[in-house]
Order: structure tokens, then C-alpha cells, then sequence
DNA sequence: GAATAAAGTTCCGATTATCGGAACATATTG
DNA sequence: CAATATGTTCCGATAATCGGAACTTTATTC
């Protein structure tokens, strides 16, 4: 759909500029012309997606406030696991994120900055590689084997640093080594210098909703932090877990699945 | 723009149910044939604009939170206005509306619950007409009379409720007596039943930049609580255009300002 | 568990919504 | 005031989108 993807780089543009966009901004940052531009703004504008301010700039418009207003109210996930985030935060001092898992793809859903680095939330929204992230191999984890091999197939488990594993098998054996209660963790394998902690959060059947994870530059890491973090990531694990329901909440059986 | 249309009716009904939407469900709540929809909804799938779950039912997907972070960083006046709503709300006890003017329309940008209702946020992002609510009118008082004669002349100044104010001369007589200090009071004109009190916010050059309100039902309104919401909400205001820099960009010791 | 209904998916030729060049209009700048 | 950049309108050509029909898969019923 060439409509879709010419609205959605406008879109992209104008929200990642912080102000706004001209046309002429536009003609010079995609491959659409002039004419083309005008027309498809001008609709966005009576679709509320865009407005101009006015120095007639494009800049995002209200209707993205109420999708995201509405989906923030209606997501139990990512609802739910606000304040265990904050109190996880609060906890560790570094930060924290939520992924969310839908079946075929994870995404970062939510971040709490550590407070050094300022630049906020510029992920949320994007892709997580299942197998270079923390959060990601905590999922993968959780996956049944088939499903594993499908991911490794059809991503072909692409190299972001030195130390991200692009070889299924060294992968396996990676998660397999995962720390006692279910932690996984990633050192520098999706960006250099980081490193993660992390831990997947199942539903009642133990399939991956998603996970949650701390996030901290190597330099500032200390081997004698790491039992209190593992303690405090447990129990935002458990506790997130327990408030969506997986123990008790008992509510019929659906399906009688079977790992 | 026909296939804009359309996905904004996608993700509006699919972000309005609380748990998604099948095909079939998009089918009886659009107009758009089932093969079109089977089409759209995957390119938006592949947009990230929505995701299926597990059941196979279309989510608002992550790439709406994107964009929505991107613009709550960037966007002044709802990030500076948050903590001084959440003041506010707290001071009088009541809703309170955070309003934007782009030069022509008017969009409810953020809300703070009393508390006592607790469906949220669902007005988010809708125009707000700027003749029959509080926040609309205080920021009408502050156009030329240019601009205000054209939005009579184009909104038509359409009916809500039996005490709405459709005729121009008697809007212009309503707006002029206004409270002392800038304040704009709204009895039951866009809503049966609902009081509002509204302070316009202003830049540099007094052009409003929006509004903010205090919403109250009818029922528990007391004549002796308005003074007290009245300093609150002056209050209020003048901190916001402070902070916007209203006032050359200079330090303010606190604020000296009375009211 | 076979029969039936509903939901979801694919194919393909017809149609019409979208495209972009060119010309015009309106700011901005030196 | 000329010169340049930006924004807007028009219109015929084109290709992106449309929807009916047929098919597959999943749920429901007896």
C-alpha cells in the first residue's frame, strides 16, 4: 500500500523532528513530491493527524494523543506493569524497560529512564531483536522449539556488535545458562558497552507476554550489585505476573495446552 | 484521500473496543469491503499501526506509542502544563482540561480526572467547540474580532444543549463579561448539567495558546467554593505562562504577581 | 464426528483514486 | 525591487486500489 507507507514516513518525520515540519522540510526528507505532499498533509490535517502551528509548520496532531490515550487505557500489560517499573526503578537505581510479545515480534512498550542519560523514550514503539536483547532472549526462552527455529530462520539472527550470537546453536546453549528463577543476561550483544538483566513474564499457560528488563552502561556496573538486582527483578517479575492473573484467577480451563 | 479514510476508521474502531477487533467485527462497523480490510489491515500490520493477537484480533499496535512519545517530548505546552494541572486538581477536586489553539481549531490535549468518573481520557484529542465549553470561550475572548466573526461564520455556531449560545451577539456580550483577572465561566452550554470555569494562557504577544478549565457537575457545585477555584485557577495560569516565558525569559523570583 | 456455518485468505480484471509536471501565488531575503 | 525559496492549484495519464467470486481454515451445531 503506497498510500500507508508515504503516511507513515510523514508521520515519522514530522514526530521525530522536534519542530515540526515545513513542506519544504518534507520535499527534501522523502522521496515524495511536492504536489503529492501537499495533498496527502492536507488530509492528514482533516484527519487530525497533523496540524500546522502557526508558522505554518507541520507538527504531530491530537488524534495520535487519543489512539495513544485509549490504548494506554485498554493494554492490561502495559497498565499493569507501570508501577512495578517505577518501584523496579526506584529499586536499582538504573533503567528499566517492559517488552511486550505478541507472537511473531517483540517491542519495547515502556522505559524508565535511570536519570543519568536524559534523551527519554526514543525506543518505545520500535522492534527488539529476540536474540540479541536481554529482554528478547528472556522471550525466546520461553518459546517452544519450533517457534525458536522459526525466529532464527526467518530473522537470520543479524550481528549488531562483536558479541551478539548469530549462531543458533551457541544460542541455544546461551539460554539454556540461563541464572536459576528464570533471569537472562546480555552483555553488550545488542549495543556496546550495555549490558541487561532480564526476565519474561508469562501468562497462566507460561507462554511470553513479554519481559521486563534493567539496562546499565558497563562502566557503571558492579559484580556486587548483581544478587540485590536479581532479587529486585524476581520479585517485579512475580509480582507483575500475579496482579495479570496467572496464579488463581481461576476462570475455567480454555485450552488444555501442553509444552 | 480515500485510503486515509480508511485507516483512520481502522484504528479508530479498533482502538475504541477494549479488546481489539476481528475482521469480521471491521466489517460490520465500516463500510469497507472484506477483501480491502483483509489488505489494509495487513499493511498496517506491517506498519506496526496494528498488531494481532494471539486470538488473531487486530490491537492498536506499537508504533501509535511511538509516535505519542515523540510527541508528548516535544510538545511545551503539554509537557509544561502537567504538573501544574496535577496542582491544580489536587487544590480544587474537581476534572481539569488542558486545551490547545492552533489558529483555528481547538483540541482538548490533556485531562485530569476528579476522580469520582472514573472512565478516562476519552475525550483526548477531540475538537473542542470554542463557543459552548469554558476552555473554548476564554480562548475565543482573546482573538481579534476578525478571527472571531470567522469562526461564527464557519462553525455556524451549532446547538449542543438548550443553554448553548448560537447567536453572535449574544456570545460577544457573554465573553465581555468575563470574570475580573481573565476568568470565563460555562453553565451547562455544551454539556447539560456541567459547570466549567476557564482561564485562557497566553503568549508573549497575548495570543492564546490554549486554555485551562476546572469541570464540575451541576449537583456539586457550591456558591462558596468559586472563590477559592477562581484564585487556584489564576494561579495556575500565571504559572504556565511563566514558565512558557511569557514574561521575558528572566529567572522570577517565585512569582510576584497578585491576583 | 460429520455437517454446517462463520471467519479468514487468495486471485484477478476493472475502475478510479492518486500521481507529478507545469504554471501560478505568496512569503523571504539581499 | 529583483531574486529565491516555499506553498498552492490544475489536469490528463497511470498504476494502485477495488471488490466479487472462489477457496481454505476455524468454529459451531446436532
Amino acid at each position: 500500500m503506497q498510500a500507508l507507507e508515504r503516511i507513515v514516513q510523514i508521520l515519522d518525520v514530522v514526530s521525530r523532528r522536534n519542530d515540526g515540519a515545513s513542506l519544504a522540510d518534507l520535499v527534501r526528507e522523502t522521496a515524495i513530491s511536492k504536489t503529492a505532499l501537499h495533498r496527502i498533509a492536507g488530509d492528514l490535517r482533516d484527519s487530525r493527524l497533523l496540524i500546522r502551528d502557526r508558522n505554518g509548520r507541520y507538527q504531530p496532531g491530537p488524534k495520535i494523543l487519543e489512539w495513544s490515550g485509549l490504548f494506554r487505557r485498554d493494554h492490561v500489560l502495559l497498565r499493569t506493569a507501570r508501577p512495578i517499573l517505577e518501584s523496579l526503578r526506584k529499586a536499582v537505581g538504573e533503567t528499566v524497560h517492559l517488552f511486550m510479545y505478541d507472537g511473531t515480534w517483540a517491542y519495547y512498550l515502556d522505559q524508565i529512564e535511570s536519570g543519568h542519560a536524559l534523551r527519554m523514550t526514543y525506543r518505545i514503539g520500535s522492534r527488539a531483536p529476540l536474540h540479541s536483547t536481554g529482554g528478547g532472549k528472556a522471550i525466546l526462552a520461553h518459546l517452544s522449539c519450533a517457534e525458536r527455529r522459526r525466529y532464527y530462520r526467518e530473522s537470520g539472527l543479524p550481528r549488531f556488535t562483536a558479541k551478539t550470537i548469530t549462531d543458533p546453536a551457541a544460542l541455544e546453549e546461551n539460554l539454556a545458562s540461563s541464572i536459576p528463577g528464570g533471569l537472562y543476561r546480555e552483555v553488550g550483544e545488542n549495543e556496546k558497552d550495555i549490558r541487561c538483566l532480564a526476565a519474561a513474564v508469562l501468562d497462566a499457560a507460561d507462554r511470553p507476554l513479554g519481559s521486563i528488563s534493567i539496562t546499565v552502561p558497563i562502566y557503571r556496573y558492579r559484580e556486587c550489585d548483581q544478587p540485590d538486582w536479581e532479587a529486585a527483578l524476581l520479585r517485579a517479575k512475580n509480582d507483575l505476573e500475579c496482579k495479570l492473573g496467572k496464579h488463581g484467577k481461576k476462570h475455567g480451563k480454555e485450552h488444555e495446552e501442553e509444552q
